[in-house]
DNA sequence: GCTTATAATGAATGGAGGTTCATATTATGA
DNA sequence: TCATAATATGAACCTCCATTCATTATAAGC
């Protein structure tokens, strides 16, 4: 009976994946709202039509269910991400590329902002249980990429010498900021927002380069 | 008894906001390291060296005295940054004095940063219980302020021709990123990130002046 | 010193919510 | 159809606090 070999999964696992899907979205809608605290795990089972107990079936704790909803996305944009940049040339595209997939990511993710937004600012120790192991560890990789490709840039001669880490940090915090007053204005989607003009700024910056000092 | 009129307070005023004071410092400390929900009322007045009483005798809740803590550190910002920005000559001159402000500001309370992170990502309706009226405001006035520099410079042809409002988001989100960088490496001071950097990125964009496209 | 007003105290209260587990339900296979 | 295993359920349990308030200590006025 049961497990079956290689690729193909029973059932009974395929049914138990899918509960733990929606448990898990039921989990982020809530989570994006009114935070991890605020959140009762009666009101995730209830939302997804789930009793607790089941919910308790499927994951170990809310700690752990609050982790593995967060190390999900983590692991999707992480694959987003590898892909774009694989798909696009030289290391302007590939800023271009990084910065599209991330206004893309967060238009299709939009709750998942309200969590992430969480530890974007440093809040290791913070209530909502710091993240897990594995969620430092992408979030890690995911800057070493985008170093990777300013380092390249740099050596091209492509970028100015700028310490890479920091030239990381411009993209990211740039690109946070302007997802956070996106989705805080409710806006529909980013078209209202012309990822052009924020390539613009992050490759030739705020001064006008006809004019000078 | 009692009330003095104009300026001089009573020393019982006087040591009742000493003792808010105190209470509200160590409420920073405890709120930066644990988030809102993971500090009890009890670990505050501890840290204060008062009674759970005493504590209530001072503020109305413990949500209240969250509320007050962060009131009294972005009033103090704003404060600082409204001196700075008068005393600087120019937009380029005004941008660079509200860069250094910031980071002056956040190398002062080092802390605050954690507790003023969650409302960084637009996580307004967020576990800690989303700001007050009056933070709400000040987070306006102080983006209003940076918005009104940066339309004087492009008006005089400094600055490209940006939207305000997108200007000072990235304004906003490099420092922010910059800063919890910073404070997540536990450096000790803001000389490691050499704010000349942050500004000449700000101002020239990632690109090699001198190489093209 | 005595009386009264004011402030400090911390044990008791009440409510909320994470987790467990005895029971009920459904699926499986003979 | 019946016996057995696997799942689902939600009420009860237990812990943790925010808040209150009767009591005690302190200060002010006489």
């Amino acid at each position: 009976m049961g497990q079956q070999s290689g690729k193909r999964l029973s059932r009974k696992e395929r049914e138990r994946r899918e509960h733990r899907r929606l448990i898990l979205e039921a989990a982020e809608e809530l989570f994006a709202r009114k935070g991890f605290h605020a959140t009762s795990v009666q009101e995730i089972a209830d939302e997804a039509e789930f009793s607790v107990g089941s919910l308790y079936n499927l994951f170990e704790s809310k700690e752990r269910l609050y982790h593995e909803l967060i190390e999900m996305r983590a692991d999707q944009y992480l694959r987003k991400l590898d892909q774009r940049l694989d798909e696009a040339d030289g290391p302007v595209d590939k800023v271009r590329a990084a910065v599209r997939c991330k206004l893309d990511f967060f238009e299709e993710h939009r709750q998942f902002f309200h969590i992430f937004g969480n530890f974007v600012s440093g809040a290791e120790s913070a209530s909502p249980p710091m993240l897990s192991k594995r969620c430092l560890e992408i979030h890690g990789r995911i800057h070493r990429q985008l170093e990777s490709v300013f380092e390249a840039g740099i050596r091209e001669g492509i970028f100015a010498d700028i310490d890479p880490v920091l030239a990381v940090l411009v993209l990211e915090g740039t690109t946070n900021a302007i997802i956070g007053e996106w989705i805080h204005t409710g806006a529909r989607a980013l078209e209202s927002i012309n990822p052009g003009t924020v390539e613009q700024i992050l490759f030739h910056g705020l001064l006008d380069g006809t004019a000078n000092e």
